[in-house]
DNA sequence: GCCAACGTTGGC
DNA sequence: GCCAACGTTGGC
Protein backbone atom coordinates (compact mmCIF):
# COMPACT_ATOMS: atom_id res chain seq x y z
CA UNK A 1 0.00 0.00 0.00
CA UNK A 2 1.31 3.23 -0.99
CA UNK A 3 0.55 7.23 0.88
CA UNK A 4 -0.22 10.20 -0.70
CA UNK A 5 -1.48 13.53 -0.01
CA UNK A 6 -4.18 15.08 -1.55
CA UNK A 7 -4.37 19.13 -1.30
CA UNK A 8 -7.38 21.32 -1.21
CA UNK A 9 -8.90 24.61 -0.64
CA UNK A 10 -11.52 23.89 1.73
CA UNK A 11 -13.63 27.02 0.18
CA UNK A 12 -13.83 24.91 -2.82
CA UNK A 13 -13.77 21.19 -1.41
CA UNK A 14 -13.08 20.87 2.43
CA UNK A 15 -12.73 17.34 4.77
CA UNK A 16 -16.28 18.25 5.65
CA UNK A 17 -17.64 18.33 2.26
CA UNK A 18 -15.52 14.92 2.20
CA UNK A 19 -17.19 13.40 5.17
CA UNK A 20 -20.54 14.21 4.43
CA UNK A 21 -19.89 12.01 1.00
CA UNK A 22 -19.23 9.22 3.20
CA UNK A 23 -18.89 6.00 1.80
CA UNK A 24 -19.68 6.62 -1.80
CA UNK A 25 -17.07 9.21 -2.01
CA UNK A 26 -16.34 11.71 -4.25
CA UNK A 27 -14.05 11.78 -7.26
CA UNK A 28 -10.69 14.17 -6.85
CA UNK A 29 -11.21 16.36 -9.95
CA UNK A 30 -10.22 19.46 -11.32
CA UNK A 31 -6.15 18.47 -11.32
CA UNK A 32 -4.65 19.99 -14.44
CA UNK A 33 -1.30 19.39 -13.67
CA UNK A 34 0.79 16.60 -15.26
CA UNK A 35 2.74 15.72 -12.09
CA UNK A 36 -0.63 15.29 -10.08
CA UNK A 37 -2.10 13.64 -12.78
CA UNK A 38 0.43 10.99 -12.85
CA UNK A 39 0.36 10.26 -9.13
CA UNK A 40 -3.14 9.39 -9.07
CA UNK A 41 -2.61 7.28 -12.23
CA UNK A 42 0.20 5.15 -9.81
CA UNK A 43 -2.55 4.94 -7.04
CA UNK A 44 -4.25 1.70 -6.33
CA UNK A 45 -7.67 1.14 -4.32
CA UNK A 46 -6.63 0.48 -0.91
CA UNK A 47 -4.05 3.08 -0.57
CA UNK A 48 -4.54 5.71 2.09
CA UNK A 49 -3.92 9.57 1.67
CA UNK A 50 -4.19 12.60 3.79
CA UNK A 51 -6.38 15.00 3.22
CA UNK A 52 -4.60 18.60 3.28
CA UNK A 53 -6.41 22.11 4.02
CA UNK A 54 -4.17 24.92 1.82
CA UNK A 55 -4.18 28.51 2.20
CA UNK A 56 -5.55 29.74 5.43
CA UNK A 57 -5.78 26.69 7.91
CA UNK A 58 -2.51 24.69 5.83
CA UNK A 59 -3.01 21.66 8.34
CA UNK A 60 -2.91 18.05 7.53
CA UNK A 61 -6.70 17.52 8.81
CA UNK A 62 -7.67 13.90 8.13
CA UNK A 63 -6.75 10.67 6.56
CA UNK A 64 -8.80 9.40 3.18
CA UNK A 65 -8.70 6.03 0.82
CA UNK A 66 -8.48 5.53 -2.34
CA UNK A 67 -11.84 4.02 -3.96
CA UNK A 68 -11.59 3.99 -7.33
CA UNK A 69 -8.58 3.72 -9.65
CA UNK A 70 -7.51 6.81 -12.45
CA UNK A 71 -10.48 7.46 -14.89
CA UNK A 72 -11.39 10.04 -16.95
CA UNK A 73 -12.25 13.69 -15.12
CA UNK A 74 -16.22 13.94 -15.23
CA UNK A 75 -15.47 17.50 -15.35
CA UNK A 76 -13.72 18.09 -18.69
CA UNK A 77 -14.03 16.46 -22.47
CA UNK A 78 -10.29 16.66 -22.38
CA UNK A 79 -9.22 13.27 -22.11
CA UNK A 80 -5.64 13.97 -20.79
CA UNK A 81 -6.77 14.84 -17.71
CA UNK A 82 -8.15 11.66 -15.20
CA UNK A 83 -9.09 11.64 -11.30
CA UNK A 84 -9.29 9.12 -8.39
CA UNK A 85 -12.49 8.77 -6.10
CA UNK A 86 -11.56 8.98 -2.63
CA UNK A 87 -13.63 8.54 0.56
CA UNK A 88 -13.07 9.66 3.77
CA UNK A 89 -11.39 7.49 6.72
CA UNK A 90 -11.10 9.11 9.90
CA UNK A 91 -10.37 12.75 10.98
CA UNK A 92 -7.30 13.66 12.61
CA UNK A 93 -7.85 14.01 16.58
CA UNK A 94 -5.37 17.55 16.29
CA UNK A 95 -4.67 19.07 12.68
CA UNK A 96 -0.95 19.09 11.91
CA UNK A 97 -0.09 22.23 10.70
CA UNK A 98 2.39 23.03 7.89
CA UNK A 99 4.77 24.74 10.77
CA UNK A 100 4.88 21.68 12.86
CA UNK A 101 5.76 19.89 9.65
CA UNK A 102 8.64 21.95 8.67
CA UNK A 103 9.91 22.49 12.59
CA UNK A 104 10.60 18.52 12.45
CA UNK A 105 14.00 17.86 10.88
CA UNK A 106 12.38 14.22 10.15
CA UNK A 107 9.88 15.63 7.76
CA UNK A 108 12.44 18.05 5.79
CA UNK A 109 12.31 15.80 2.44
CA UNK A 110 8.43 16.04 1.87
CA UNK A 111 6.95 16.84 -0.93
CA UNK A 112 4.99 18.95 0.76
CA UNK A 113 7.35 21.35 1.65
CA UNK A 114 9.72 20.58 -1.15
CA UNK A 115 7.02 21.52 -3.86
CA UNK A 116 4.73 23.43 -2.10
CA UNK A 117 2.31 23.91 -5.27
CA UNK A 118 2.11 20.23 -6.46
CA UNK A 119 -1.76 19.31 -5.06
CA UNK A 120 -1.26 15.32 -5.17
CA UNK A 121 1.57 14.20 -3.79
CA UNK A 122 3.16 11.01 -2.72
CA UNK A 123 4.07 10.66 1.10
CA UNK A 124 6.56 8.04 2.28
CA UNK A 125 5.89 5.36 5.06
CA UNK A 126 7.89 6.93 7.36
CA UNK A 127 6.53 10.38 7.17
CA UNK A 128 2.73 8.96 7.30
CA UNK A 129 3.91 7.25 10.61
CA UNK A 130 5.30 10.29 11.97
CA UNK A 131 2.00 12.94 10.91
CA UNK A 132 0.27 10.50 12.11
CA UNK A 133 1.49 10.38 15.50
CA UNK A 134 1.62 14.42 15.55
CA UNK A 135 -1.91 14.14 14.81
CA UNK A 136 -2.59 11.47 17.61
CA UNK A 137 -3.98 9.44 15.14
CA UNK A 138 -4.16 5.39 14.40
CA UNK A 139 -1.75 5.34 11.23
CA UNK A 140 -3.74 2.33 9.81
C1' DG B 1 -2.80 41.65 -1.11
C1' DC B 2 1.64 40.57 -2.67
C1' DC B 3 4.95 37.90 -4.72
C1' DA B 4 7.86 33.81 -5.69
C1' DA B 5 7.76 29.56 -7.81
C1' DC B 6 6.27 26.95 -11.16
C1' DG B 7 3.60 25.08 -15.11
C1' DT B 8 1.56 25.90 -19.55
C1' DT B 9 0.94 28.15 -23.92
C1' DG B 10 2.12 29.90 -28.19
C1' DG B 11 5.13 32.37 -31.41
C1' DC B 12 9.21 31.87 -33.78
C1' DG C 1 12.51 22.73 -29.76
C1' DC C 2 13.31 27.00 -27.35
C1' DC C 3 11.91 30.62 -24.63
C1' DA C 4 9.14 34.68 -23.37
C1' DA C 5 4.78 35.73 -21.71
C1' DC C 6 1.27 34.62 -19.04
C1' DG C 7 -1.70 32.39 -15.51
C1' DT C 8 -2.21 29.96 -11.21
C1' DT C 9 -1.16 28.38 -6.71
C1' DG C 10 -0.19 28.91 -2.13
C1' DG C 11 2.69 30.70 1.57
C1' DC C 12 3.65 34.86 3.84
Amino acid sequence: MRYWLFKSEPSTWSWDDQVAKGETGEEWDGVRNYQARNFMREMAVGDRGFFYHSQKEKAVVGIVEVIAEAHPDSTTDDDRWECVDIKAVRPFTRPVTLDEIKADPRLGEMVLLRNSRLSVQPVNGREWQIVCEMGETEAG
